[in-house]
RNA sequence: AGGCGCGUAGCUCAGUGGUUAGAGCACUUGCUUGACAUGCAAGGGGUCGGUGGUUCAACUCCACUCGCGCCUACCA
């Protein structure tokens, strides 16, 4: 083995191994598990929040796995339509083409094309990333399959009256000229204005003054509105003003949505362009007017000046206009929210057109049953107010979209205009009995990609077909996603599993934190802080890394701060971590805060610590492999020390410390609970426990080096999930000398607490064993005494367990602490001037003569006392209390007893110990 | 406006109604100790955001408050 952890060599050969074997598929036997993994775009790469949720799915996947279950990881990506769309367009751009230039069908065939070349980009992150999915099951949402669930599904709801068609007002961007649904809206405060307008009364005296955000869409007003108990005007109720500009009468009417106390308590209503006047309009029967084209110009239904101007351009002129008129009563400035398209970041347009509905309200009901009922259970459970919130105040969600690449509504027109819905357009004709001489036409919208996603647990597992992999996988055990997608997603699964299923998709959903970088930032191409995950793994030069940051940006001009902020954050590029080593950062990431600082540090932590664990399989393979001495025997029986016993009872406690934390989704406490047993148990005191007992001549040699085998070799398969790569790696070689064999560790069992009971004796004694070495230690590494000067030690006042274990440990404890012999006073023998330890009643020696200074250890003892004095005030307090001795439970106050005494025997030793320090 | 979350060591974070409140990183000191300097040993550092309450006992539970953040819905 190499002296240090070299991940790149290991992990590449390890992945192809696993797949050319087939281990990720389902192994058919067990207990069914089953993920589903949020489908990545197909066309984007996978980042950090991807990395850490794939993490937590193989990490799972692998655990139950290896507990014997039937255990499937279903891959797959989907089409992201407008993302896709946008990107495909640009690259047509580029090369001087236009996508209605192409025209519909050698449009999508260059999507395909980009898709197959692009694809490739997020199964290699997954491949490098250790991720154990069934390949062979891999799903894309525009595959034949799943686009046959697609229009099954949009047939059933159409004709339950579950989706219907519409004109309504819908969120509109005038730059990619589609719908998006009211989740793929962003509102975020921004300055503005608030411009007063006169309306003058029809009636000849006076006006209204009204206020509003966006003057240009006065030209479509159809009327004032007022609060009907307002007094100032309630007598103009019933009469008209005139609209300027467009020359039109409009009503002035009462409507209780007008806060009287906001501006002048008039408001314009602009049915066709605003969400409440919509509303208003319907309520009140006024008419819509349409004055934007897709684009968002105006359009005809406008006065003519003004028709073809762009909406800031008609904002300019319509101020402008009515100012002459001396219209324009005023101008304040205004914070408003202002609604952006999350994909183009154009301001989006409310807009009046015919599209396709879902009535998610009936199909909602059902699934806030489900959650209610605990049928599904969100983890952390808080999660789900989120999704109830949401739910019972749910929107019909708006389907259809003007784009080309996505599942094209299964719908034909005729030349009346009359819509025919079928599984395709002969079915179509068949279900409405429509000869072939009617010439239909294609809806030519596609649906929302998340409608397709909204199917993947079931289309993937080969829905409609009632296949055996659905019986067996559906519903599937725990979704792992983020909390950004629960509306767009999780909700959304549900409804539609209970729907076309009638049980639940999942029985449980993990919501994981966001990824955000090292200062609590959003990762986002646009601020330039996104990592790859790859280049954490592989690492990467700082130019390179820059490089990476600064192409391919929508907003070149910020690229020189981002070359600041990628220069200081990481000054020298990014070292090579290894998979492993970012795949137990995050699990150790993984509490249940909604947002994750990605700390470089901790990732270079835990690549020390696979370093570690590298380390100490090298010593165990150099003691334990035949050719440096004979064979370890499993087979036959072998004494084991107090050593071997202790860490054997610590791995079974990590074990089911695991076990539980895997159970509960807290990966960070799994992480933790096997860091600290890897490290601070069997590295730092087993491994050292073993030197002596690794001598030739010890009696001890052949239990220590069964137990060196074994518990590594549990403790691999313990740490795979989490880190796959370096444990395959060792266990290679260590399963053999353990007695342990199979091809791989990936289907070996998880290890059981059976296997390592608790040994309570062991741990007790083992603490008497580490609190005098510690105690030396202790004298040692305050005195500054050299740790390679070995030191003699007297010990007084011996208890029968004392003079027990140190006949039985003396020579682990000279060999750990560095002692150079230990001697046994007798009650009537003073003792040298010395350093003192305490341990309980027995104290430990050191003579000073010439090795420590009396003032230091005088500040050393003194801080004990004075630190043993504040604990012991505290405790006595509690115990004169007799509120506290009367209702405090009795263990409690038995304890409080115990320490007590113990703490004033500690002073007094101190004491004692302090003046005789005086007399020297 | 409503909902949710966070505030613990210099930094990033765990934590429990009753241990001396922990870890990693950073820091100080000493060490090339035959697995590991990606290491070993020892050490310093926190009145757990504030106030009040419940309790024998609060970092933990409750109320209020300050600060930060997120989500949903918005007054034109």
């Amino acid at each position: 083995m190499e002296k240090t952890y070299q991940p790149a060599d290991i992990e590449n050969r390890c992945y192809e191994n696993w797949e050319a074997s087939g281990f990720f598929a389902p192994t058919g036997k067990g207990k069914p598990y089953c993920i589903m993994i949020p489908p990545p775009n197909v066309t984007g790469t996978l980042h950090m929040g991807h990395a850490f949720q794939h993490t937590i799915m193989d990490a799972l996947t692998r655990y139950h796995r290896m507990q014997g279950h039937n255990a499937l990881w279903q891959p797959g990506t989907d089409h992201a339509g407008i993302a896709t769309q946008m990107v495909v367009e640009r690259q047509l751009e580029e090369a001087g083409q236009t996508r209605t230039g192409l025209g519909r069908e050698a449009f999508l065939e260059k999507v395909w094309e980009w898709k197959n070349h692009s694809g490739n980009t997020i199964s290699r992150q997954m491949r490098r990333m250790g991720d154990s999915v069934d390949w062979s099951r891999e799903r894309f949402t525009m595959d034949e399959g799943l686009s046959r669930a697609v229009t099954e599904v949009f047939v059933r709801l159409y004709e339950e009256g579950l989706i219907y068609r519409g004109t309504r007002l819908v969120n509109w961007d005038p730059v990619l000229h589609t719908a998006v649904s009211d989740l793929e809206v962003i509102s975020k405060e921004e300055d503005g204005h608030l411009w007063h307008f006169r309306y003058p009364l029809t009636s000849g005296d006076g006006y209204l003054v009204v206020a509003t955000t966006r003057p240009e869409t006065m030209l479509g007003d159809t009327a004032v509105a007022v609060h009907p108990d307002d007094e100032r005007y309630r007598q103009l109720v019933g009469q008209t003003v005139r609209l300027p500009l467009a020359d039109r009468e409009i009503p002035i009417i009462a409507d209780d949505y007008v806060d009287p106390e906001f501006g002048t308590g008039c408001v314009k209503i602009t049915p066709a362009h605003d969400f409440n006047d919509y509303e208003i309009g319907l309520r009140h029967k006024l008419p819509q007017i349409n004055i934007f084209t897709e684009g968002a110009s105006i359009s005809q239904n406008a006065p003519r000046p003004y028709q073809g101007l762009d909406r800031t351009e008609a904002r300019r002129r319509v101020v402008a206009d009515l100012d002459k008129l001396g219209l324009l009563e005023g101008i304040d400035d205004h914070k408003l929210m202002v609604p952006r398209g999350d994909r183009s970041g154009e301001i989006i347009e409310p807009f009046l057109t015919d599209q396709w509905f879902v009535k998610a309200t009936e199909l909602a009901g059902p699934a806030i049953e489900a959650v209610e009922s605990g049928q599904i259970r969100f983890v952390p459970e808080n999660w789900s107010k989120t999704y109830f919130e949401w739910m019972h105040n749910i929107q019909d969600w708006c389907i259809s979209r003007q784009l080309w690449w996505g599942h094209r509504i299964p719908a034909w027109f005729d030349a009346a205009g009359n819509v025919y819905v079928g599984h395709d357009e002969a079915d179509a004709r068949a279900r409405h009995s429509l000869d072939d001489t009617i010439p239909l036409h294609q809806d030519e919208d596609v649906l929302d990609t998340w409608f397709s996603s909204a199917l993947w647990p079931f289309s993937t597992l080969g829905w409609p077909e009632q296949t055996p992999e659905l019986k067996t996988f559906y519903p599937t055990t725990v979704l792992v996603t983020g909390f950004d997608i629960i509306f767009f997603w999780v909700a959304r699964m549900i409804m539609m599993g209970l729907k076309f299923t009638g049980e639940v998709p999942f029985r449980e959903v993990y919501i994981t934190g966001l990824i955000r970088d090292h200062d609590g930032q959003k990762m986002s191409k646009s601020k330039g802080n996104v990592i790859d995950p790859l280049d954490l793994i592989d690492g990467i030069e700082l130019e390179a890394l820059l490089e990476k940051q600064t192409t391919g940006m929508m907003q070149p001009q910020l690229k020189s701060k981002i070359e600041r902020a990628t220069r200081k954050q990481f000054p020298d590029g990014i070292p090579e971590f290894g998979t492993d080593a970012l795949r137990f950062t995050f699990a150790a990431l993984a509490s249940t805060g909604r947002d994750i600082r990605f700390d470089l540090n901790r990732v270079e932590g835990y690549r020390n610590f696979c370093n570690k664990l590298w380390n100490a399989a090298r010593y165990v393979l150099m003691n334990v492999a035949p050719e440096n001495s004979t064979a370890v025997r499993v087979d036959e029986y072998v004494p084991l020390s107090l050593p071997d016993r202790w860490i054997r009872s610590r791995l079974g406690k990590t074990i089911a410390a695991v076990q539980d934390h895997f159970g509960n989704y807290r990966f960070d406490l799994a992480a933790k609970a096997l860091y600290e047993f890897t490290w601070n148990e069997y590295c730092d005191w087993y491994l050292e426990l073993s030197k002596p007992a690794l001598q030739d001549d010890s009696p001890e040699k052949p239990g220590t080096r069964r137990t060196l085998a074994t518990v590594l070799e549990a403790l691999l398969r313990c740490l795979h999930p989490v880190v796959p790569f370096i444990t395959e790696e060792i266990w290679g070689k260590v399963a053999p000398v353990a007695g342990a064999s199979g091809t791989s560790i990936m289907l070996q069992n998880f290890p059981s607490v059976d296997d390592f009971p608790a040994d309570e004796q062991a741990e007790t004694e083992l603490a008497w064993l580490q609190a005098f070495i510690l105690g030396v230690r202790q004298i040692r590494g305050e005195m500054d005494i050299a740790p390679n000067r070995r030191l003699p030690v007297l010990l007084r006042d011996l208890s029968g367990d004392d003079k027990r274990l140190l006949k039985a440990h003396s020579s682990r404890l000279t060999q750990l602490a560095r002692i150079q012999s230990i001697e046994i006073l007798d009650d009537d023998q003073e003792p040298p001037p010395s350093a003192m330890a305490l341990m309980g009643g027995m104290k430990i020696l050191v003579p000073m003569a010439g090795l420590i200074d009396v003032e230091a250890e005088r500040q050393r003892l003194e801080k004990n006392r004075d630190r043993a004095q504040n604990n012991l005030g505290r405790t006595q307090g509690k115990l004169r209390n007799e509120q506290f001795m009367a209702n405090a439970p009795p263990a409690v106050v038995d304890k409080e007893r115990a320490k007590s005494a113990a703490l004033e025997q500690e002073i007094t030793q101190l004491n004692e110990q302090l003046a005789r320090l005086d007399q020297l």
